[in-house]
DNA sequence: TTATTTATAACTGTTGACAGTTTTTTTCGC
DNA sequence: GCGAAAAAAACTGTCAACAGTTATAAATAA
């Protein structure tokens, strides 16, 4: 249940946290449902201890709510922080854009357009593969800037996942999103940032319109 | 020491956490010295778990370090971390200006106008007064976005005054501030909020580049 | 002396019990 | 019944002791 490592060397607290994760994203713990500490515990055969610790982490990057002396629970999805969430990511991942065209090699840009070539194919042969995050991920990586790379592939990924959730399964944008990932490969190619920049905000931006127009349909 | 309010409804890790963090501002705790939940506990007359508590807060937001059973330490502060804050910096506050243009009431937007200039007076009266970032904290507010407010005006922050705090006391570039924050005001009444945008960004990189060149000396 | 091994000390991880607060249930008056 | 006050239950906050791991010091051999 609890990642059955014998690993001694991981802490439990670390293996809850891991465990706690998943459940928010497989939806078991689902939005608003309050979290338990000693529920939790006793469900684990652990004492509170770790639990609570990792109760706290969850808490640290958003997906649990707290104040003193009351239940916490699981972040509920409001449509404006959506709208927050994505307007942070076309901050964050068109600023990356812009760094990662003038910091990857041009090795990087070859690798990461016959990654997105291939997935291209494997989609169109039917495969449902990897979700199309994989390319946001190794341009960040590209960007050489752990702060910004930790943000969104920890904290808001972490939330997109949870919105992504709630919306569905990732619904048919795959073709149009190829097409706007292959224009800002290009951008990379011809080493104009500036261009990057203002590619990726515009698909994001119209990934977050997609989003709320599905989240609009309950 | 530990902020006496008898305030039984603050949690003891809440106080720990404020403890620490104004410690690590005031250099007491300096970047690369050894947190010891013990030491802090018997210092506090407390038991070790809401200072462990407040110990994996900092850690949360990467002011400590942390490895499994490996002492935590305060971060220490190269130029590449340095870098990279400015450059998440210039992203998100360059984003909130573009926001806070199409978002701040023109009574917001002349309220910070006239918070300026009282400042610009007291400043050439002499008065030390408060720091420059009241002007970056109200705009932030102006985007109406808490995540990105969360962002600068938490973790990022803590690490800005890090920073400023190893550079020296706040040096001479109050004069120029001024006139690039004026310029950034005039996009926001203009509603540009693209200009606003890279006003901002280029204010950020100004104040970098003024913080590497007092960094390098050493 | 210097390097390696062994033993000691110091620290982090975990536990179970107790104290304080909040939420729920029960009781009481109307 | 219905709403307010009181009691009980459930949960979070705190503590002190023990277990496991890492770092430091002592001891040994070259």
């Amino acid at each position: 249940m609890l990642g059955d490592l014998d690993d001694k060397a991981v802490p439990l607290a670390e293996r809850v946290f891991e465990t706690l994760l998943a459940r928010i994203y497989a939806g078991e713990l689902a939005p608003g449902v309050v979290v338990n500490e000693a529920a939790l515990a006793e469900e684990f055969q652990i004492s509170r201890g770790p639990v609570r610790e990792a109760i706290r982490r969850l808490q640290g990057i958003r997906l649990v709510t707290r104040e003193p002396y009351i239940r916490s629970r699981v972040l509920s999805l409001s449509t404006e922080t959506a709208r927050e969430l994505f307007e942070m990511r076309a901050a964050l991942e068109g600023m990356a854009c812009r760094l990662a065209a003038s910091r990857m090699t041009d090795a990087d840009i070859e690798a990461l357009l016959v990654a997105l070539e291939g997935e291209r194919q494997r989609a169109s042969s039917g495969e449902q593969a990897v979700d199309a995050f994989d390319f946001h991920a190794r341009l960040v990586e590209g960007c050489q800037n752990t702060m910004i790379h930790a943000a969104l592939c920890g904290d808001l990924y972490h939330l997109l996942r949870m919105y992504r959730r709630k919306s569905g399964t990732v619904p048919e944008r795959k073709g149009v999103a190829f097409d706007e990932h292959w224009q800002i490969i290009r951008a990379l190619r011809a080493r104009d940032g500036e261009l990057a920049e203002s590619l990726m905000r515009a698909h994001i931006n119209r990934a977050c319109e997609h989003l709320f127009s599905q989240l609009l349909q309950d």
